[in-house]
DNA sequence: TATTAAATAAGAAATATTTCTTAATTAAGA
DNA sequence: TCTTAATTAAGAAATATTTCTTATTTAATA
């Protein structure tokens, strides 16, 4: 997702592009994994001191209802990235074949923690059985 | 980790197998991914409805303390996973060649939310340059 | 530039999480 | 079975998160 397309999205919905949302877009763009609201709301505060968090709430909340966010909750933890439209991980049934798209990719979740390496690459390979064939194995 | 070798640990540092504690462990021991303090207190309640969360709280903290547990942080949000011993999952430096140990996999995360299929087995590389060769990466 | 619906900050309110205190209970070993 | 240090439940207290209300400000378009 690129910014003149999130900006168009939002027209598209009438909403204002304000300096906070901007921001909060910004942010997201330039961030790999998934990071909580609390942590957004830091960094925006870094730019803009006198932010509501309310504000960071609903801009999140909104970003995420016209798709160009995803929200998602580990634990008791709500928790948004920037949309990915390249499905890069799959899960393969052992059984027919069958290829799925992993719309998450849970390396997002630790990217931000991993400090002493930089990632330039990864593959995520997952094997198993579907639906249709987990109570059928033979 | 075993059951056996959890209590050993546990008698070794002198703290008592008291039933809530015990079934604590097993929960963890059940469970392939990562849990949020308050899933854990969810499934303990199920057994023992008038467990205090303090005692969730206090009995986490302590099988970390003494290694039974491995503790992490996702946004706000403090979960729990049984630790292993057993490192699949490896960073490999594009310039130097060493291997990196991920002492995390990163799937755990996500383990508890994958439900139309049956992992087997996954495999994932990292690759990307380590900490010596981020600056002199020709 | 004037208009107006959308968005904001501020603070309160509602929930949720985590830690603490205390008195009662209990696991484990003597 | 007795003793005792460890553990517990209960409830309060301290924090933290999330939502709501209101008055004010502002982005976008005419």
């Amino acid at each position: 997702m690129h910014k003149q397309e999130a900006i168009k999205k939002l027209k598209d919905h009438n909403y204002k592009l304000t300096p906070q949302r901007e921001l909060i877009l910004d942010i997201m763009l330039n961030q790999q994994g998934y990071l909580s609201v609390r942590e957004i709301y830091e960094k925006v505060k870094e730019v803009f001191p006198q932010v509501s968090i309310d504000t960071v709430y609903r801009n999140l909340s909104l970003l995420k209802d016209i798709n160009i966010l995803n929200e998602t909750t580990i634990g008791n933890n709500i928790m948004y990235v920037m949309r990915k439209e390249i499905h890069n991980h799959t899960m393969r049934c052992l059984k027919c074949g069958k290829i799925f798209e992993l719309d998450i990719c849970p390396l997002e979740l630790w990217i931000n923690q991993i400090k002493d390496f930089e990632i330039v690459d990864h593959k995520i390979e997952i094997v198993g059985y579907c639906k249709d064939c987990m109570s059928n194995k033979n």
